[in-house]
RNA sequence: GGAGACGUCGCAUAGUCUGGCCUAGUGCACCACCCUGCUAAGGUGGAGUCCCGAAUUUCGGGACCGAGGGUUCAAAUCCCUCCGUCUCCGCCA
């Protein structure tokens, strides 16, 4: 949620922000004239109430034969007060509604448009060259069996996998790799849990904009979790917490679950999109005024992943309209996949200020018995299932063997290179 | 899945049967001040969260007793639904 007084005050800030992300601009002078309205009502509910209060102290005070003329005298003032507190309730529902209409501020710094208009910021680390013509990562899995993919369809439909023998060693490798890093990092490792309540997946923000990506648990109404992001977020929920001592940094391990709804058709062949993968997320819990360094910083730490398992990438900033509502702004970086000539996906990280914070009640305490505010959240990618593709195309030998990264061997019994007999 | 008990201001508890002096009491912890040359102490006052409205340190009003409904002039208190915790039984990869 937006910061309603910042609203009140500055509503062009709002309305180019919705602008620069392609949303709608109307949505702001819907809010302002809903929280207006609300103001009025509430008021005036509040004003009978307290008339209302007020007669009720004289009906306890009352003797008892006048008790009875007093209760006829208050009834009709008791109908009007749940007439008011209708109307005001009403209201706010209404504010509350075209409120959720504005996403998140986007920063300075952030490209207008959409989907296509990111803008690099980096380029780090060699194409590969090949002597030989390299394979791409299906064929390359196929031929070490490191994963099983006919049969993922049989048991769970399309865009479901097993990872078999070396494949899953590898994930597992992947992810220790990357918990170890978090944890060196001063991250508290998470496992979370992967089902969630309605309103801890509202207020991360993924209902609005992601709802037909997300499996629905229709007997129990509750949501499979795409990211660990959300039961992150959701930890602290309701919570003042204290930062005294420096941001909350968690890194979360969990499998995710997307319906890819709408991807029909793209990226079919192999495990680049899934219904299904595992994760290893960092979700940091800070100051306002300390989440743009700490953008920066889990960013870095996205970069030290790719540069240890020695894949190339580039750095982009996300245009406004590939946003999600919550966030205002964003750093993907994407790995060279060498047989589709092209950068995919690798991580991404949000700084979403104080808006998934506002939505989810967490506030700190900027000073000392002062008052409370909200914390800023912040999330990035260490490592998923996803990674195994570029590692494999990349690292991929004219014998049909892949080199394993340096960093990686400790977690694979220091084997070199995976090959059919390892 | 069945039966029962419970959910109150940071923690621990009172209040619920019998609705209204509950503006939710008390203890501990906390903060300020006072007293005591040290120490467990004693005294006075303060202290929660959220919203609205005036005023440049503040004041007034409202909401919150797990959540949501209902009854009533009036609900922590009575009724219903849901959630959570604990105990016992049943089931269990």
């Amino acid at each position: 949620m937006i910061d309603v007084e910042l609203l009140r005050t500055n509503p062009d800030l709002f309305r180019e922000s919705q602008r620069a992300r392609g949303g709608d601009v109307t949505a702001v002078d819907q809010a302002l004239e809903a929280d207006a309205s609300r103001r009025v009502s509430l008021t005036e509910f509040e004003t009978l109430r307290a008339q209302q209060n007020a007669f009720g102290k004289q009906v306890a005070r009352a003797p008892k034969d006048e008790k009875a003329a007093l209760v006829a005298q208050v009834r009709e003032l008791a109908d009007q007060v749940k007439q008011a507190e209708g109307r005001a309730r009403t209201a706010e529902e209404q504010f509350s509604v075209a409120v959720r209409g504005i996403q998140n501020l986007v920063l300075e710094g952030v490209p207008e448009g959409g989907e296509d208009d990111f803008t690099v910021e980096r380029e780090v680390g060699e194409h590969p060259r090949f002597d030989f013509e390299p394979k791409d990562h299906v064929a390359i899995g196929e031929h070490l069996g490191l994963f099983d993919l006919e049969r993922g369809a049989k048991v769970s439909g399309a865009r479901f996998y097993y990872l078999t023998g070396w494949g899953a060693r590898l994930e597992l490798a992947l992810l220790n790799l990357a918990l170890d890093q978090a944890i060196a990092g001063g991250f508290t490792p998470m496992i979370t849990p992967t089902i969630v309540n309605p309103e801890i997946m509202q207020g991360t923000g993924f209902l609005d904009q992601h709802s037909d990506e997300i499996y629905h648990l229709d007997a129990d109404d509750q949501y499979l979790t795409g990211t660990s992001e959300v039961a992150l977020a959701g930890y602290h929920s309701d919570e003042i917490i204290d930062l005294t001592a420096g941001p909350k940094r968690y890194a979360g391990w969990s499998t995710c679950y997307r319906r890819e709804a709408g991807s029909h058709g793209k990226d079919t062949r192999g495990i680049l999109r899934v219904h299904q993968f595992n994760k290893l997320e960092m979700f940091v819990y800070t100051t306002p005024e300390q989440a743009l360094a700490e953008h920066q910083r889990l960013l870095g730490w996205e970069e030290q992943m790719l540069q240890k398992v020695e894949l190339p990438y580039r750095v982009i900033n996300t245009a406004a309209g590939d946003l999600g509502s919550s966030a205002a702004q964003k750093f993907d970086t994407e790995a060279w996949i060498p047989t589709q000539q092209t950068y995919r996906e690798l991580t991404s990280t949000s700084n979403c200020t104080t808006y998934q914070a506002r939505r989810l009640g967490i506030r700190y305490r900027p000073e000392e018995g002062g008052k409370t505010a909200p914390v800023a959240t912040l999330n990035g990618t260490l490592a998923t299932t996803r990674w195994l593709v570029a590692i494999l195309e990349n690292h991929q030998q004219a014998d049909g063997s892949v080199r394993v990264p340096a960093a990686l061997r400790p977690y694979l019994g220091g084997i070199e290179a995976i090959t059919p007999e390892s």
